[in-house]
DNA sequence: GCTTAAACTCAATTTTCTTGAGTAATCAAG
DNA sequence: CTTGATTACTCAAGAAAATTGAGTTTAAGC
């Protein structure tokens, strides 16, 4: 069975049926980033009248996407009925495909995760990865069953970048989906709607339905994966560029001791592994690497003066060029080190540096190693608090 | 009077008017966007059906911005009466302040330059502005006496950054602008509805609004102007970051005979015109420049090697960060010059460079010294173009 | 010349939002 | 404790926009 593709939708002009979508959408989205609201309120936020908000909640509670959670007293007048998204209204799987290993993640309609996997792989090859897919997700809606009928659809997450460029063929890219539209291929074998991105673009997305509640819709997401990526996110949506491969910031010259040299050179998982290999540490797992960056190992200091020169440098460029309202750190490092390159890192100065400074320019993200999977998942919530007709 | 204010409107829900407009924009920018069109047609791009675009259509005809381009011969069946935009419906300032110019663009509905004027300006603080505006304005209208009762706005460009960044104060800053809001003055002062950005932004859009029949919506746009700005356009909207000033590129360290160095120190016009100066050649206007350049002079071709390779390196950044469709070079420079420029400067290996590269990845602007002020004219024209409801 | 294809129009219907009047619950002031 | 102001919300009628389905017109293909 075919399944309809969860993509950037083109722009559609306005009827009664797409303008009560945009309107639910929109519903559902201010619910989201601002928690609790009354009808009164989000018709003022939205510019609808209650009176069609009104209508609207009654049809969003009734599909049981949304919740009353007791009423707002206080101010004068009525109290304002609050309502919440409802966790278990929808769910979404994020599946995270790396070459040796496969990662799943499920979220609730409230961006929760409330089941997670990790399934090391052989071979990460479209057979291989369609061949195991479905055991996934059926663990998946074994473990939380009210997900059973309430999948919203899947995000599959791989590295970048995608189409024929001349960074194609390098380690990091995965064996055989070159010729295979992961999309089309995915979606028949999970019976899904399937959307695909790369792991940064991914990571962006889980931090930005994460981080939501504090307004962060126009940032920048640093991800380690199997290199550097880097998410852009303005304005909620994913900044992709023309051909979907945007943030690609691997290659960005850096000045380091030995000369310039790529910023993933230094800046990196693989970069990190050589280091500690260069000092006869090997450190293949990322606890090995915890536990080597919580007993002050020396190799890993020298590491992080390194890497944190190597971070201020593309801070500087990120920030000039996209202003982000903060730049976050995730990916397939441990928090505690990445805590602690976000305090080494020298905030550099930039068009982006406020005098009010009340963000933190440079911080570590909340969804940590599943950023990726998470991300996929929360590319396709996203798609339920994104009004249609804004895509 | 006060007038009200052109600026990114925030995400609001559908309702019929709305809809309407958000539906009458689609019709517009389809028609500017692929020139002459069918109803049936432009029903098939907006998802609409013909008859509601038929009602639409009779509405825009009626309203003036329409107008019949004969049918549409060759294939079976009624041939579609085709219908363009109305270079006469509308109109649109773009006015640009620099530190000691105003340069003005009056551009038709179809993005046609139809008026422009260039006044020098001892001072720019915000009283002189706002003396001499409205007879520019009227300048305008006197000589094209149709765009009288069809001014639909004006654009203001002023040099970025705005607010308070840890890059405010340089030379380029205008004088007194720090304390007053743009748009809210000049609104006033010219009686028009009012948006304010910055030059590298609307220069992008101006060559958004000039390129739209190649289906640029995702590019980047390097402008010379005071000192060196990127325009960032994704999806036909500009990457503005979370606090307006993206596009800060004139910082970017790059490699040069003499180490590292800002991007802006090497390419920008000043620094051409540092260049020509430490070989004794005094060089302020852009005729002597293009003078110097048709001539051969080697003062200029030792600059075109260096700024080459500086372009390159910042080709490099655009390019993987971004993945633009082009980077469109123009701005304060001859345009011979920057054609030479993109000759001479090696394409960098990027995630964007394409193997069937049918784009030239790296060409100069249409709108050349103009591109400012024709831009901040471009983005009251992209309102009419653009989806209300995408907003 | 007949058939098919395509664009377009007319009139009726449907969906959705808005409008305006009215109800209910809470706080604040006398 | 009562009154008034304020705010949230509901009901029913109305309005605006799109859709639907049938019908008309024109041109190309056979």
């Amino acid at each position: 069975m075919s399944h309809r593709l969860l993509q950037r939708p083109a722009l559609r002009g306005a009827n009664a049926t797409r303008s009560r979508d945009h309107n639910r959408q929109m519903v559902l989205g201010q619910l989201h980033a601002r928690g609790a609201l009354g009808r009164a309120e989000i018709a003022r936020r939205s510019g609808l009248t209650t009176q069609a908000v009104s209508n609207i909640i009654a049809e969003l509670e009734k599909d049981g996407l949304l919740l009353a959670a007791g009423a707002a007293r206080g101010r004068r007048g009525l109290p304002a009925t609050q309502y919440v998204v409802n966790p278990s209204g929808g769910y979404a799987l994020g599946i995270e495909l790396r070459p040796a290993a496969i990662l799943v993640a499920l979220l609730d309609l409230s961006g929760e995760l409330v089941w997670q996997e990790r399934q090391p792989l052989s071979c990460a090859d479209p057979e291989s990865v369609a061949a195991i897919l479905p055991g996934l997700r059926d663990a998946a809606l074994s473990k939380v069953p009210k997900a059973k009928d309430r999948l919203l659809g899947a995000g599959i997450v791989m590295p970048g970048p995608f189409g024929k460029t001349e960074l194609s063929g390098r380690a990091t890219d995965l064996p055989g989906w070159k010729e295979t539209d992961p999309a089309t291929l995915l979606s028949d074998v999970l019976d899904l709607p399937v959307i695909v991105e790369n792991d940064a673009n991914a990571a962006a997305m889980a931090e930005r339905i994460a981080l939501a509640a504090e307004g962060m819709d126009s940032f920048a997401c640093l991800y380690f994966g199997t290199g550097l990526g880097l998410g852009i996110v303005q304005d909620g949506r994913i900044v992709a560029g023309a051909y979907g491969n945007a943030g690609e910031i691997g290659q960005l010259p850096v000045k380091t001791d030995g000369g310039l040299a790529p910023l993933e050179s230094v800046l990196s998982r693989a970069a990190l592994e050589r280091h500690l290999a260069g000092h006869g540490i090997g450190a293949s797992e990322i606890q090995e690497i915890a536990r080597l960056h919580e007993s002050g190992a020396p190799a890993l200091q020298t590491w992080m003066a390194e890497a944190a020169s190597a971070l201020s440098q593309a801070l500087a460029v990120i920030e000039n060029l996209l202003d982000p309202r903060a730049t976050v750190l995730c990916g397939a490092m441990p928090e505690a080190l990445l805590r602690d390159l976000v305090v080494a890192t020298p905030l550099p100065r930039t068009v982006s540096r406020r005098a009010d400074g009340a963000q933190a320019p440079l911080r570590i993200g909340t969804c940590s190693r599943m950023a990726a999977a998470r991300g996929g998942a929360a590319l396709v919530l996203a798609q339920s608090f994104t009004p249609a007709l804004a895509a």
